[in-house]
DNA sequence: TATGAATGAGTTTTCATTCAT
DNA sequence: GATGAATGAAAACTCATTCAT
């Protein structure tokens, strides 16, 4: 997204109620764009004003500090989520197949919103009350959900016996920090992406009986 | 590490040489302690300054900027590291045992740096001279080491058959990211954080073979 | 005067030309107020466009600039004023009773005005426009007026003699001087308000002849 | 006092300590030099840097904030202040002479602190701290002193009787309202400012008796 | 005429860095 | 070397004013 790329937006604006919406969602794509790139603090509201096409002023309109730019990327890391329906049918057909499909689509997901993760992870470690939200609004559901579809599998025999609460934490934490490796840099994740889903859907089932050793070895979904 | 527990620092330096190389230490104590509570921009030399027991004009006797601070801390967590010794154990004795404790000790180890690593995260991410280093000195050598380990152990079929490169990875990725979730504030990862080791033992050797599957379920070390 | 109090006032307005004298009178009254609170610096279009009940491009239909609204506040203290008749009847009757409710209703007068002064006086000192009209078209024909008065109160022998002009300065300047002194919060005088024009005339008379010491100790209007 | 009057104050500088005290007054004089001259609000730091020779992150060393160099205004009058020393002597000698000449050297003394007034009068009117604290710590010690020494002379009959509280209220306020007349730029005061403090002994002591008539009329200081 | 969103100049304040002592 | 006062550039934020609707 070019720091100028959203100038021509106002044309596009409809009636008035809708007006201060885009307007909203218009300045929050310029923060999360330099948010993401120099982080909250190095970011300028001048910056921000440019990369959104609107006057610092403006932002003021619509933000009363720049602190509320940051729990604004919250809020739209809320919308355009779809989570719900997401682990509803990990319960159904095969469940390794879709636990990997289920895994490969969270990527995915995850990678559209690198660019927000990127400039709301850090803040997250030092302001008490985003976190708190964070935690409330996207973690907890999250991972209660996912407890809910682990606690199925394993109760239907379909996956390894333990823990869910601890077995989604695991899970959730690998994708995480498989994630944050790759925004380090590292290359060896870079190349192998495509075959991530696989792997971790191996780790996983593989452990559950003797005849998964094969479907670990010649099945499965191709790399794409 | 309370503000003031260095002041007195400054009576217990030895020789001219060592007393530099103690004050550069005392300085970095400081802006660990500042960097970790209040990230890399909102911390200022003033508060590292009274943090470390000396003046703000000191600190730059000592560090060309502020940024050289940053730096600095990657030169401390490179010292103190003993990752060498660590994996070298992995191929001898009960694998899984050992691999066990040696999760249980990279975890410790990491928990010793935490307050280092909250530093120095959130500006890997922004600061791409910083993140080249890390990834060279410290995350290359690292997966290195272990990627060695881990192939090993595939080799004398002591673990499943994988891409190592890629295993490290996600076992790296997972205890990474396990990590990050309780700094973020996660309660359950706080609560079984003295099973954690065994949960990903379990997760890594189950996978194996069917006699694997009863060691999961009987033996093993025992929550602390 | 409530913050929301003038928001109707647009249907009560009539003809064409009256309306638009009716909207600016709003716009000064939420002006007065707004000033009189925080000051001129400090008070915002958007909060006198509120408290007058209108919107902010609305006051900039009848007013070039926000220091035009403080020239528009002088005008309002012109037009509730009859000076003219107050004095006049300084002459007749029993000198020191007339005074004395003159005083009075003096006080009382610029009671009612006290927010417009509040509002007006500080700029009134960096201001010089302001301060040279103000001269010009309050202070000086009120001391005008004043001057011909006590003159004629002198010549009459009414009065002590004295140079007229000072004595109204003095005069003058008491009871602005006392007035502000309960702007500043002074107890005492907003405890002996009621008795505040009897002691002034008292100051002013009792130098005039030995029998108005005992007018001074026994007779009088009492305090209400 | 010119606006660059104060630029080779810093060589003047003697030990730590007093360094420090000097740097505050040559700041706070800047500070009234400006706020008398545009008040409060319209003032900027950048100009009262200028006007006390130092750069504007400095003030800030020595301030809080902008509104702290307003209250340190407040210390600067309360120290410059001899009143103790001042009513005491009413008490003897010939009251009226004593008297006047007292309000002379009140009304020279205010003088000089004139533009300290114009800089924090408006504000007094605003800021409810200020106003608290000018009020306990100079009106309220102020007018108590008056009151005694008022006291004293109306029980010793030389002084008209009256409420001590209330007359020293009306000619303080006379003073302090004559004296915004002369900063409003009434020019007939401006004239008559030596004859002042004749005037207002005259209005006080006339009162008194008859034989204070002549002396009023005949006797006394000449203005200067 | 009335509206109120948009603007950007101008303000206070912070803080890395320098340098005289 | 150590100190900490001085500096001024740069940032967040405010608000009078404009103007399209």
């Amino acid at each position: 997204m070019s720091a100028h790329s959203n100038f021509e937006a106002k044309a596009e604006l409809g009636t008035n109620a809708t007006r201060a919406t885009a307007r909203r969602e218009q300045i929050l794509a310029g923060a999360t764009e330099i948010f993401a790139t120099k982080g909250f603090e190095r970011a300028t509201i001048k910056e921000i004003a440019r990369a959104a096409g609107v006057s610092e002023g403006t932002i003021y309109n619509y933000f009363r500090t720049k602190t509320d730019l940051l729990f604004g990327l919250l809020d739209q890391l809320n919308e355009t989520d779809e989570r719900p329906a997401a682990f509803a049918q990990l319960a159904s057909g095969d469940t390794r197949q879709m636990f990997q499909a289920q895994i490969r689509k969270r990527l995915e997901g995850v990678g559209e919103k690198l660019p927000l993760l990127r400039a709301l992870l850090p803040e997250l470690l030092f302001n008490e009350a985003l976190r708190t939200r964070y935690l409330r609004e996207i973690v907890g559901p999250t991972m209660q959900m996912a407890e809910g579809a682990f606690g199925g599998l394993m109760a239907a025999r379909a996956l390894r016996q333990a823990d869910p609460a601890l077995t989604v934490r695991l899970v959730g934490g690998m994708v995480f920090g498989v994630l944050m490796l790759e925004m380090l840099g590292d290359q060896e994740l870079a190349r192998q992406r495509d075959i991530l889903p696989k792997a971790i859907a191996d780790l996983l089932f593989d452990g559950m009986a003797p005849e998964s050793h094969e479907s670990s070895a010649g099945s499965g979904e191709e790399a794409r």
